[in-house]
DNA sequence: CCGCATCCTCATGGATACTG
DNA sequence: CAGTATCCATGAGGATGCGG
């Protein structure tokens, strides 16, 4: 029981053995967005100390969640996620719709990053789906998220050059209140700012 | 930031400051198979530190996961999940199931406690369903579980007083493989005593 | 007994500096 | 850029005490 393990004979207990570890979690949420390098973990983690970091990566690559390669362009370390680590997808998911009551209250200091927000709009959204193909657009703090809609279900794409006809501007909170249901579409509207379609924007983002 | 948040504006983020500190999960699986007193929680979670338990139970019911209450009988306290605490099975189903691969190697020293199992066989036959009801009976550790089938889904049961026709009696990780379906019908038998009818408990306890 | 609170020790985490 | 080394702060583990 070297390396404090919990010593249950118990698939909760071994999971928490290899998960449970502070800042484990929130390294695979960066992974489950694409491979990355070290510094992109850095900055998608504020406030995770640099040994930290090298020493979760190493105890994830052991038990088989993550997977270090070697970049052939640029020469250097790439780190990802192992298919076992990847069916980890619906457990993040699972936290993140539980969060909700969260998110609605608490502290306004957090920090915030856009692409926390597209794991959580693909969770909150992730039974949505519309016969009329749909794509909307979403700036929150300056970066375009845009939501597809079909009847095959929907995906979240950051950084994506397409431009929607609908655009809202508005407060990851106001976001996240429309997706989960805690906000109606007319109070989110009246909390932003809007170009184009208000409609679409309430189809879109109003859980089915 | 006093009691150490990550302080990210993140689903994933804040359900980890309420649920990521040591123990938090384990004591959330113990309320899962029904309301508990202190010392029950103390047996239920080995190696776990009288503190760290109160400690723990105290912030619990700060987030609104756990609530206390007082059992008119024994006139002592009793911990129960709110609902909003119960809306967390399926995240430890989730993680549960992920497990497999740990649970079917790894160390032997774990200690075992046989109502760990019914969380386990809970999450791997969730959606198992036959057509004629089965009650099948397995022995673990000297206590009998009973698992039932029919069209419906599956419950499992412990400390039961029914007698079912089939009893198997086989190890925790025997009986995790062949419902997780890492090991077949024929290993798993091969592997235990029995009583009864086998063609029963393959079908009870293999993965619909 | 039951339900904790206190005390003490040591493993783990956090911040910063530094290096190939 | 991708980490390692170092040092200090904090939290976990274990024993024990204590009122109800």
């Amino acid at each position: 029981m070297s390396k404090r393990s919990y010593g249950q004979y118990c698939g909760l207990a071994r999971s928490l053995d290899v998960l449970g570890g502070r800042w484990s979690l929130l390294v695979v949420r960066e992974l489950l967005d694409g491979p990355a390098r070290y510094n992109r973990l850095l900055e998608g983690l504020p406030g995770i100390a640099t040994n930290l970091l090298a020493e979760r990566l190493r105890e994830l690559e052991q038990a088989g969640v993550v997977q270090r390669s070697l970049d052939a362009d640029s020469n250097s370390v790439v780190y990802s996620l192992t298919p076992w680590g990847s069916e980890l997808r619906g457990v993040v998911t699972g936290l993140v719709k539980w969060s909700t009551p969260l998110m609605i209250s608490g502290p306004q200091s957090d920090t915030f990053q856009t692409h926390w927000l597209s794991v959580a709009l693909s969770s909150l959204l992730d039974n949505k789906h519309t016969d009329e193909p749909r794509a909307v657009g979403l700036e929150v703090d300056g970066t375009l998220i845009t939501v597809r809609t079909d009847k095959s279900g929907i995906s979240i794409a950051l950084d994506d050059d397409a431009q929607p006809e609908t655009v809202l501007r508005a407060e990851p909170m106001v976001v996240l209140g429309l997706a989960s249901g805690m906000l109606t579409a007319e109070q989110a509207i009246a909390a932003g700012e809007f170009r184009g379609n208000k409609k679409d924007l309430a189809d879109a983002l109003s859980p089915g």
